[in-house]
DNA sequence: CGCGACGTTGATTTGCCTCAACGATTGTGG
DNA sequence: CCACAATCGTTGAGGCAAATCAACGTCGCG
């Protein structure tokens, strides 16, 4: 039984005692050391990972052949490349630890086979998946709306403390700039 | 009985006829003239809007008090603005018919009360809310991997036609640039 | 016809990137 | 334990791409 798990479900769907044993049983623990990859391009992603404790980094290589983030994953958010396993295609990205990471493995085919028997659990992923839709329109709403030193200012008010748990030029790249130009921004005030 | 939309849930789930039945009895069919507006800021979204025919764009007023569009819908895409129904919180933007459209309107509660009855229904819309988080995912991969030209190539290449069917500064807007830039784009080759 | 909506084109400005050099800190191997 | 390399952040100078401002052209429609 994952406790941490089992609280943030709660909030959202409200699974029977033998439900929640069955889900757990389903989950598999996985630690990850500094820098150490969870999914590298070329491979299967395997299932969602749930965030128990740590911080993970999503990223691919772009055209200049710097790392681009796509976004952080921090306790008690889900991560996983959808791409890859709504497809079922190899994936193109890198997810990797920022800290040492304890994760909740969901294997995709345990969830797609537990949904049946417990269908809560599908309420519970769609309305997951229906708030990281939210979060990444918001996202580029943002973007396209505001400054880079703006979008900044968010940043760190939506997210406080994170900053200080992952170097500058992991933001600047999450935020979609350069590290210098951020370096900036932080001298500005 | 609405035959567009049976044919594209069928590519995902398969319904029994009397589910099919008892999902249409719920749909309400909605006629919009060009320009007439499904949702303004400060309304509460309805449901999820099913697009038959025609076309809308979802937008906002942005600080420097112009529209900055955030999608288009068209054909077969399912409009609505998540951020309302999840939240269940007024709305901030607009959705407009850009061309004479026809919809088919699910009411947000009757579509949670459904999936008791159509538990391939919540599979259905679990599965549309992930192919939308991804597609958003990729797009803001676009956003910082791209430059605004590539940005407007792809995205002529993923939709051939339809830059036709919208007014080139509406392009503009969900690209992220100004209608300048377009006009000085298109002259180039 | 005359107005408004939309697109084009030119001149200027500006915000951010690039390149480069230099510190500070951390970690590692001899 | 120290020397050195690697990593990360800072700062300066210069360049460029896109925004802005502005004027003009064109089309469609009341």
């Amino acid at each position: 039984m994952y406790r941490e798990l089992l609280d943030h479900i709660k909030k959202y769907v409200q699974l029977e005692p033998h439900e929640a044993q069955l889900f757990c049983e389903k989950l598999e623990l996985k630690k990850l050391k500094k820098k150490e990859f969870l999914l590298e391009p070329g491979r299967l992603c395997k299932g969602n990972y749930f965030v128990v404790k740590g911080c993970t980094r999503q990223f691919f290589i772009n055209k200049k052949l710097t790392e681009q983030i796509i976004h952080f994953g921090i306790e008690n958010w889900w991560i996983a490349d959808q791409d890859s396993l709504l497809n079922n295609q190899s994936s193109t990205c890198y997810i990797q630890a920022v800290e040492e990471t304890e994760l909740l493995l969901l294997n995709e085919k345990d969830r797609i086979s537990l949904f049946k028997e417990i269908p809560l659990l599908e309420t519970y992923f769609r309305t997951m998946m229906q708030k990281s839709f939210v979060a990444s329109q918001r996202r580029i709403g943002y973007i396209f709306n505001m400054t880079e030193e703006e979008r900044y200012r968010h940043f760190t008010k939506l997210f406080p403390g994170f900053v200080q748990r992952v170097p500058q030029y992991m933001l600047a790249s999450c935020l979609g700039f350069t590290p210098q130009f951020l370096s900036r921004l932080r001298a500005k005030k």
